[in-house]
DNA sequence: AATCTCCGCAACCGCCAACCA
DNA sequence: CTGGTTGGCGGTTGCGGAGAT
């Protein structure tokens, strides 16, 4: 199923995720957030890219991320939106809460595309459109803006795909939560950490029902300059020195605003 | 029971765009 | 404007479980 753990050369390590590793990662993002995944492995005690680390997340274990049990919705949705979106994973995953991009993309190539060649033969009566449906999967990337062309244009011709709201998969929209977008991790950029009200509380809740330990096993124990003295914490938890204070806020504010 | 084949999916890779100094 | 860095995205790989032989 997963790949088996090894070495770069450069002494990272690659292949499958040990439950240690996310434990320290997930503990990691839930308190400091991810405010730069190129360095948070080293600040975390992971020996993984930054890379690695951005896709466990945000495939894995991230909250709120649905796993299997596709709904009939659900596939239908993904089916209408990559006919009119084509290999937009990350879009189609959007209108799905708590789906992600990867895994749409897997489900779409295990499960869906034969159904939709098949349906797409079935009813329509029109191979040359299934033909180029079928060669633009097969194609790499290099053909990309020839999809996103012909994607585009089938866009606008198709009458029965609703208006679609597209937005990032993580980012948070107040006006319209879901509940894969209740929680941003992509706030490397202006360094706040942004979460609602409940997002945050399942998110910790879930945090504390699978990872109990966390609190009393610190990332680094040595060099603390910060205890934990906020409300969550308990006592002698050592955090690492805090290696990044950012901007307007601080550490402590992004902390406030990302647990309550 | 042993071996083979197929398939699902986690994870990796490479490219691209945005951002910043 | 340019070059470096980073995050995001989509394509691909390959491990390992499940079913077939």
């Amino acid at each position: 199923m997963a790949r088996t753990p090894s070495c770069d050369k450069s002494g990272l390590r690659k292949g499958t995720w040990t439950p240690e590793e996310d434990r320290k990662l997930k503990a990691y993002v839930t308190k400091y957030g991810c405010w730069n995944w190129r360095q948070l492995p080293k600040y975390a005690g992971l020996q993984r890219c930054g890379k690695s680390c951005r896709l466990r997340w945000l495939n894995y274990l991230r909250p709120n991320v649905k796993r299997g049990n596709y709904s009939k919705e659900e596939e239908e949705t993904i089916i209408r939106l990559h006919e009119s979106l084509g290999n937009k994973w990350s879009a189609i995953a959007a209108q799905l809460p708590g789906r992600t991009d990867n895994e749409v993309k897997n489900h779409w190539h295990t499960n869906l595309k034969k159904r939709f060649k098949d349906k797409t033969f079935e009813t329509k009566d029109n191979s040359q459109e299934a033909a180029t449906i079928e060669a633009h999967t097969k194609r790499g990337r290099s053909k990309e803006k020839e999809e996103t062309k012909f994607n585009n244009h089938n866009l606008q011709i198709n009458p029965t795909s609703p208006p679609l709201i597209l937005e990032s998969s993580y980012s948070y929209s107040p006006a319209q939560p879901t509940s894969s977008d209740q929680f941003s991790s992509d706030n490397s950029k202006d360094n706040t950490v942004t979460c609602d009200d409940n997002s945050n509380k399942a998110l910790f809740e879930a945090f504390e029902a699978d990872s109990g330990s966390f609190w009393t096993e610190p990332f680094f124990s040595d060099n603390s300059s910060i205890n934990s003295s906020n409300s969550l914490g308990s006592g002698g938890y050592e955090f690492p020195e805090f290696p990044f204070l950012c901007g307007e806020m601080d550490f402590y504010d992004q902390l406030d605003g990302f647990y309550f």
